[in-house]
DNA sequence: AATTCATAATATGAATATGTGAATTATTCA
DNA sequence: TGAATAATTCACATATTCATATTATGAATT
């Protein structure tokens, strides 16, 4: 019986075409596994916290479209600038967004593309209606 | 001076083909638009707050390959049975995984694919290296 | 009907997250 | 240098989340 093996089952996903679709477990699955499954749980969750609150997600969001200062996020999220200061310093150590200084003012970017697919697809789910 | 307008800009994610990208807002962008957002992002940051813990997330993928009974995902994710039922009901009341009894045993499944959809890039972006 | 198994619901306390206002740092400019 | 501006950090109060324990329910079994 073999129960340390994860078999990427793209045929369980016949929705998406060429694309591999998530693992399929074993019905044993081995302890290494699961052990490596809640690691990546862990890393997950953490990415998926930092974008889960309706400000950072709204600044994420402006950023997808370019570099914005603290002060333009401060006015388009009508937020404090303390505040909007402590969320953006949260995604910072997540390194989701980078900072260049201009003088006095301090530009922010989104640092790769990770949010911007997770974006996208909560972009389909949640706003593709309206 | 045009400020009420969401422009959906396909060209500013030249990677993705024929997929639609994130809007890109106007400098101005309305007031009315803004409500909008703000609304999505609650919605979006109610949903992502349910997915980004360890433990749902890992319920919500061990169910991506079928439903499971309350007792196996006691096993899998070797958690307290309080513990999975009360992550179980957060996720009920999300409306993210529905029940189904069968005598004593509960068995429970992902209501839709939003899950799936989400799980798909964040398995992408933190467990393909595997 | 009493017991047992599987699950759910509720309560409690500890830990974490958040917004606010004040103090602080960095930069520009007079 | 000193005032003004932009942003960060700090300290505090509140709110939310979480794990755990306890109690309750519903179905099977005796």
């Amino acid at each position: 019986m073999e129960t340390n093996t994860i078999s990427l089952d793209a045929a369980a996903f016949p929705d998406k075409e060429a694309k591999m679709g998530l693992p399929v477990f074993d019905k044993n699955i081995s302890d290494d596994d699961m052990d490596k499954m809640a690691d990546n749980a862990m890393l997950a969750s953490n990415f998926l916290k930092a974008i889960s609150h309706e400000g950072r997600l709204m600044i994420l969001c402006h950023l997808a479209s370019g570099e914005k200062s603290v002060t333009e996020l401060e006015n388009l999220l009508s937020a404090r600038q303390a505040a909007v200061s402590q969320q953006l310093s949260r995604l910072r150590l997540e390194g989701l967004v980078t900072p260049r200084r201009d003088g006095k003012t301090i530009f922010y970017r989104l640092t790769d593309d990770r949010p911007k697919q997770i974006m996208e697809v909560v972009y389909d789910l949640f706003c593709r209606t309206d």
